[in-house]
Formats: structure tokens, C-alpha cells, sequence
DNA sequence: CAGACTTTGTGCCACTTTTCACAAAGAATA
DNA sequence: TATTCTTTGTGAAAAGTGGCACAAAGTCTG
């Protein structure tokens, strides 16, 4: 049952789990591929597709419990399980992630936040108090921390990276436009606003280009 | 020479700018497809692939010249012109966007947000004011705005699609967790932070698993 | 309970994207 | 200038991903 299961089906199954959530706190007990497919934007087959890497769990003729079938999601994508996160960088992105209650509850906790800046330590956002950075290859084990989010300029993406690596994270989300270089062993992925941004105004360039 | 180009490399495209340009600022004028991967994560002949379905940019033997790889990555990628960039929802992200300076470097404006909360309604971020969310579609086509942020709560996020698209906006890059039902010709972007956090915690659960 | 209908699970095919590998082009050297 | 070395550009092979289509399994109806 271990074939490799692509990254982009995950991705999908959280989208499925949303939507099956939604339908549960509606009553709605049976859904269709089709109907979910739809639901989210994709087509049916690939709603099948996907929840075959990791079983069978649809009735012939009927279609999926939605009871079931959220069970099933939860306990595949390890939503029993808890993480702690650390966030470095307390500027505006930084503390819009400090403040943002979706994490929490999805079991993924901020416990930390650093900064360089003088004037951003000791600054608090809900229950977080931003510590120097400094502290923080102590507090990352200290802590438990298994995630780090790396929310400060291009230029010190990597030196923040280096330490989080060396104090123990496993995973970074990296929201600096900044190519990290890791160990194999470290999971980064990138996040990158003003490139979406682009890659969005690329389009319209094209587009523009199409009308002459 | 209109092969159809595939969305990953338009995105490689930006990260081999953003690359190029520091070279430049060093004052190398220089560099090989393999030093170019090597910068970027990606293998040499796929800095290759992707410059060859615009043209050929480098001399065998040497590699490619900065500058003028850097210029041409400008042309093709249209960063000679501008765009007009709305933000809906004047939460602690939308703030964020507002405030962010990396936007207005690459060309991308943001010149109006808005937000149903009156609260909100006349804060001002920068050189911006928040609206009110019913001076949307008047502001849009005055403010001649093409792409839309969304950065409202997912229950809210396809209201305010409909009135973007109504109002005249061809993309939207939306951080709602929700799934946007939209016409063919609007293009729209899903920045989900919280699932990327999430696939990020599966990739721990996974090695967790594998431990056992 | 028989026959019609619905929907899953999946093998297979088509398409997309990446990697390989090498001839051709030019640089460097002596 | 001839020879060697480096690096590009690109067909062709390989890998990855999504869609089709249909047998099998189950539901529903009279």
C-alpha cells in the first residue's frame, strides 16, 4: 500500500476535508465524487483518484458517509496530532500569522516568536510575547518546536534558516522571495506573495498582448 | 514561436530574475546554467528548458550574461509595466499586503482596500484609506484595477469574488480557505497559508509513522 | 426479487513536465 | 591556428499526473 502519493493529492485532501466538514455541520450525510468534485472545483475522477491511494471508503450506488469519510481524512492527514510552530520575524506578516485563529485550530500552535529588532521584542500579540532572537536555540527545543515560519527580509532568510535547522526544525514555511539552501532532511516550502503577484500580472501582460 | 508555455515556468522565470538581479548588484556578469540551478534549487538543464521556450539567451562555452539575461527575463515577464491592485478585507493580512513594499517595487499597486467592518472603514495604511465595501464597484473601473486580493474570511470570499469580477477584475489571488466559483476568462490564484502549514504537518506525521 | 439505475474503484491511455544526453558553438590555451 | 575544454540548446526518453471508461458492486423501484 506504500506507493508514493503525490504532494498535490495532500494538498487535495485537505480541500476534500474542508468541504466534508461544511457537510457534516449541514446534515448532509452522503455525497457523491460528483457532487464533491464540483464543489471544489475538480472533477470527479480525481476525487476518487485521490482518496484511492489510502482506501476504499465510498459505497457503490450511494456514495461517500460524510461521517466517515471525515473520520477517514482526519486520522489519514494526522489531524489528532498536534504541532508547535515558531514564527521568526514580528512584522506585519509575522504578527498576522501570531494573531490568525484558523492555526490553532487545526492543531498547529504558535509557542514562539523572535525578532532582531529592539523595538519588536518584548511586544505581545495574544497570548505570544516576541523574544530576541537570540533565544531562540534554546527555546526551540525548549519548546518542542518542529515547525518554524521564516517571516523576515530576503537578505537574513538564510542565516534564520541555518539556525532553525541547527536547533532542531524539521519543517520551514518560508514567506521571504529567498532560494533556501537545506539539508535533505529539512522540509521547505516556499511561499512567496509579491511571486504570485507576478505570475498573476504575467498573465494580463499576455493578455494584453493577445488584444494587438 | 507560441509553443504553449506551462505556468511552472513563468514562476521559475521570476525566481531566475530575482537571482540575476542580486548577480548584477554584485557585479558578477556571468554565470552558467549549473550555477544558476545551483542558486535556485532546480538542475541546470531546467534553467535551460525553461529560457529556451523564449529564446536563446546564452553563448555555449561561456554561459549567459547577466545583464542581458536579466533584461530579457524583464521584457519577457513584463515587468516594464504596471498594474492596479485592490485588497479586500482590512484584517491583520490585508493590513499586511498594504504595508508591504515589495509590491510597488515589482510594479504591482495597490491603490484602493476595502472592508465591511466600520471599524476599519477610513483606517489608513501607508498612502491607503480603507473604503467601504460598497464603494467597491465604482472604485475598481475609476481606479482602472485589475487584480483583486482577497483577504476576507472564507464564508465571505465568494461575495466578494462576484463583486470583484462584476466590477471589472480580470485575477484575483485569494487567501481564503474557500473555493471560488469563477467565469473561464477571470484568473484566480488560491494562497492558502493554513494548508500549507498543514501539508507541512503531514509531512511530520508521515515521518513519525515511518519511525515505528 | 428481478431489472433498471447509480456510483465506486481502477486499469489504461493521453498529456504534461522533467531529465538525459549529445552535437554544435564558442572560449581558452599554447 | 589547431586542439582541448566548457557550456549551450534541444531532440528523445522517462517520469509524473490527470482523465476516460467500464466492470463490479451496491441501491432503488415496482
Amino acid at each position: 500500500m506504500n506507493k508514493k502519493v503525490p504532494e498535490g493529492v495532500i494538498s487535495r485532501l485537505f480541500i476534500y476535508l474542508r468541504e466534508i466538514s461544511e457537510l457534516t455541520k449541514m446534515n448532509i450525510h452522503t455525497i457523491s465524487s460528483a457532487e464533491l468534485g464540483e464543489r471544489t472545483n475538480l472533477s470527479d475522477a480525481q476525487v476518487r483518484k485521490d482518496l484511492g491511494y489510502f482506501g476504499q471508503f465510498g459505497v457503490s450506488g450511494a456514495g461517500y458517509n460524510t461521517d466517515e469519510l471525515k473520520a477517514a481524512l482526519e486520522k489519514i492527514l494526522g489531524k489528532d496530532s498536534t504541532w508547535n510552530v515558531a514564527v521568526v520575524g514580528a512584522g506585519h506578516l509575522g504578527s498576522a500569522l501570531l494573531a490568525y485563529p484558523g492555526l490553532k485550530e487545526r492543531g498547529l500552535n504558535i509557542v514562539a516568536a523572535f525578532d532582531v529588532d529592539a523595538r519588536k521584542i518584548g511586544k505581545q500579540v495574544k497570548d505570544i510575547v516576541v523574544q530576541s532572537i537570540d533565544e531562540l536555540s534554546r527555546a526551540i527545543p525548549a519548546k518542542k518546536i518542529s515547525i518554524g515560519i521564516i517571516a523576515v527580509p530576503a537578505k537574513e532568510a538564510q542565516g534564520v534558516a541555518d539556525k532553525l535547522i541547527k536547533a532542531g526544525v524539521e519543517c520551514i514555511l518560508n514567506f521571504a522571495p529567498a532560494t533556501l539552501i537545506v539539508p535533505d532532511n529539512v522540509k521547505v516550502k516556499d511561499v512567496d506573495l509579491s511571486r504570485e503577484l507576478e505570475t498573476l500580472s504575467y498573465f494580463l501582460v499576455k493578455r494584453e498582448e493577445m488584444k494587438k
